[in-house]
DNA sequence: TAATTATAGATAAAAATCATCTATAATCAG
DNA sequence: CTGATTATAGATGATTTTTATCTATAATTA
């Protein structure tokens, strides 16, 4: 069981936004040059972040990406079930009901959720809340601590590229 | 990304264990039976449940498995752990290091580890230590105050498999 | 209107998951 | 001691998910 790299893609990307100045989307095709993947890969998670609300997308010439919320706005939560979908992790397939005395029709199927489904639920609550504490405006303010030169570089770069656009 | 269906046999399976009477293992074959899997399936759950400590084998005639451990001392987490292995959920692929200034080896790849990946890390460990405050016995206890019915039926079967060995 | 850009869908390789069957090793009952 | 029973290990294959790319289409603005 393992998050998929949609989320890491997407939580970078989010960031290279934050840093662009207001209504100057910056295209697919830079974003996906940067990271070193095909922009139609890339697009794929975007397109799934226009529709979660986190960016919106600027059709046509000089058009492309920007943030849709304030940075702070954004949870990590959000990215994640914009990229993996809302489907819980666990997803309870109800075994019992192919257990011997339902195989031979001494019980009928109960609607009633399994108790192993509500615990799983309840736990993964648990790392929802904590990942809705967590914004892109945190995770840029903490890069810029951490990684400044590659922050700098990263910033420049885009600037650059929306320059010669 | 989703659990594996493993964690749900076992967990089954674990209170099967707890309603038997000490000292006498159960045979795989039964708890495939009841389940309606195959041995050789559920043989590989049970493989790793003693890998980590918390059944019991015992091979030969009248052998079997049983709790290694008081129902108490055997948390969901512990299972969750045996079946899908230690591997944290979120695995950062670092893809940092495929960015352009990488590429362009205008930085070298730096070991101290990803933010991201930190929040992630921390985000599961609730979910741990949630999972790790319900235990077998719990879910035993209120499978019986939920559906006594089944509970009833599903002991009575299985001590008369004991006993008819 | 033509170039640019997002969107959608088709495709395919690779990995993970699910499930079974077979072979082997250990051990206990007779 | 021997043979039946049982756990363990490994091989196998089907199915699904994940990762990634390419192509075609639709929208828009310079």
């Amino acid at each position: 069981m393992q998050f998929s790299v949609g989320v890491e893609y997407a939580l970078h990307c989010l960031v290279y936004l934050v840093n662009l100045p207001p209504d100057s989307p910056i295209g697919i095709k830079d974003l996906a040059a940067y990271q070193g993947v095909s922009d139609s890969y890339l697009s794929k998670f975007f397109t799934q972040l226009v529709k979660a609300g986190i960016v919106r997308s600027v059709p046509g010439v000089k058009g492309g990406y920007e943030l849709a919320k304030k940075p702070e706005d954004i949870s990590f939560w959000n990215v994640v079930t914009a990229i993996q979908g809302e489907a819980s992790l666990f997803q309870c397939k109800e075994i019992r009901h192919n257990t011997l005395p339902f195989r031979e029709n001494k019980f009928q199927c109960y609607s009633e959720k399994c108790l192993i489904n509500s615990v799983m639920l309840e736990a993964e609550s648990h790392l929802k809340n904590y990942l809705c504490t967590k914004t892109i405006a945190w995770l840029h303010e903490n890069l810029d601590k951490h990684i400044p030169e590659i922050q700098q570089e990263q910033k420049r770069w885009f600037k650059e590229k929306l320059y010669n656009r």
